[in-house]
DNA sequence: TATTGTTATACTCTATAACTATA
DNA sequence: TATAGTTATAGAGTATAACAATA
């Protein structure tokens, strides 16, 4: 049934932008995701970057400069491939990524607070579901 | 458990990047959505459609010259108050919104196929909820 | 004076194409 | 010649502030 694409495609959007509307944080959405990326994967290359995050290399570069400034992330030379740079977190960045987690999820978790047990373990469930599906193809 | 809307957070926003990925279609996304609310609020002033669509008056007068260029809707006055002005959607419009629903969603219709016959009812049955979410407060 | 819609302006996020340096 | 990253440029989507017309 196409309308169960249609609702689930609807229901992801909005929600999406609803969620962008309630950031109380000094990090963009993308620069907070790019800034996780960034701790999971270690030492990483900005094109390992981007694959993670889904998006192509100039758009993680503009990102890392803007993490770069603020003294989150340090780019450094790959000692092994002069053309390749290895970006890492800094202590700081660490701190402030977790703060700012709290601080971007608020919102979703109070929400999440006012449902009933069911409608919560049903979106637990429905969780990885969404994300396997957004890693697809 | 804060992780459970962090999980669910991220589920969302990678989603919703994928989905933008995959348009097909000649209206953008959020072009797409306005159409949509057009045909769903009937003849309907920016200002509601504004607030159907969860963004502001701007927004939607930009969307609605784009659409107006296309002949997909149009603009009348409102006799009753000379302030506002009335959107319909035309014979036209309603055409190509179907076929573009269509299009818009093929992608992720052919991804829920793919899945478990559990996993399809999961996602069903969280679609509503995601929405009421995107509705709140 | 308040409301509706529009215009002006700016910021975020993303992409493609062109360029630089290295392999 | 191929690859990694960056720079240049453009387009989509959104917001706030200022403005015009009407109530």
């Amino acid at each position: 049934m196409p309308s169960d694409a249609h609702a689930l495609a609807l229901a992801v959007a909005r929600l999406n932008r609803r969620m962008r509307r309630e950031r109380r944080s000094e990090l963009t959405p993308t620069q907070l995701s790019v800034l996780g990326a960034v701790a999971l994967l270690g030492p990483a290359t900005p094109g390992a970057i981007a694959a993670h995050e889904q998006v192509k290399p100039p758009s993680v570069t503009r990102i890392l400069n803007q993490l770069t400034e603020t003294g989150y992330i340090s780019r450094l030379p790959d000692p092994e491939d002069g053309r390749q740079v290895l970006v890492e977190i800094s202590a700081g960045g660490h701190l402030w990524l977790q703060q700012e987690r709290k601080r971007r999820d608020a919102w979703l978790h109070e929400q999440l607070q006012k449902l009933h047990g069911e409608e919560r373990d049903l979106l637990r469930a429905a969780a990885p579901v969404l994300k396997r599906l957004a890693e697809a193809e």
